[in-house]
DNA sequence: CTTGACTTGCGAAGAGTTATCATTTACTGT
DNA sequence: ACAGTAAATGATAACTCTTCGCAAGTCAAG
């Protein structure tokens, strides 16, 4: 198969990287649309499949119902809100996290992630002040 | 609230913590319902999110895919297969990641999970025989 | 017993994602 | 420029997993 980049393609791709956050498939149909009114949600999945398969951006299966697509292809780690599922990135280098290959069970390793959960600064507000109540 | 514990809830548990794995609801619900032909997989749901709320079991969610549950309550971490999604404990102290807090970008932690990914030994024999052909 | 809180089973509805298919687009070689 | 062809698109249906709504059932306490 040969990939090519459409204009719907590139389009997803650039508001992808402007975002510069980590979005979900409706969340990225919702802006490509203001610039492609005709697009189909089908076509953001699709691309958003096919350009994860050839590594141009990143899909994040980490908790949550909603996949996340990013940007971002370095390796890095996320921390996210229990209360509204935002995501952030971490910092700490992936080889902070030392992987004890022998107790892998025979698998071959293909990637790590560490998940961080939290409550983010503005749920922690939300929490303390329906608490007041 | 109070908590009852009925047959079902009983049952699910118990053959959840018999499995000793990482089941998906309907999993359990197709054990359960040869000791109760009549249990309904919404109860089975009902019962998993209950049981995961108080901390009697574990709930392992990744997104786009089915949550899984685990009897197993003591921190351990995870290694799954990314082509049959298999899921096994890994066996690493979760004392082994050093959770850098000052990069937590104002979060109050909740927790932290470790997931690893790789082929499992079952898959890898599958990809090779297929690649002969 | 009767009340009231909790639970169940059932089916329908919901959310998120993928598949289908006719049509359109864009590349290839001539 | 043009036909041939492989790939991409838009619209929508279908699918999978999960939750909801509700009438009926269960249980403990008064």
């Amino acid at each position: 198969m040969q990939l090519r980049m459409t204009n719907q393609r590139e389009m997803i791709l650039r508001e992808l990287k402007k975002s510069k956050g980590h979005l979900t498939a409706d969340e990225l149909y919702e802006r490509v649309k203001k610039f492609m009114p005709r697009i189909s949600l089908a076509t953001v999945y699709r691309n958003l499949e096919i350009l994860s398969d050839v590594n141009m951006i990143n899909k994040l299966e980490i908790s949550g119902r909603q996949k996340r697509f990013d940007s971002e292809l370095e390796d890095h780690d996320h921390i996210y809100c229990v209360e509204c599922h935002r995501i952030e990135n971490l910092d700490i280098g992936a080889n902070q996290v030392e992987l004890p290959v022998e107790d892998a069970h025979g698998y071959t390793i293909t990637g790590r992630r560490l998940e961080v959960t939290g409550v983010c600064p503005r749920c922690q507000k939300k929490i303390a002040k329906s608490k007041k109540k």
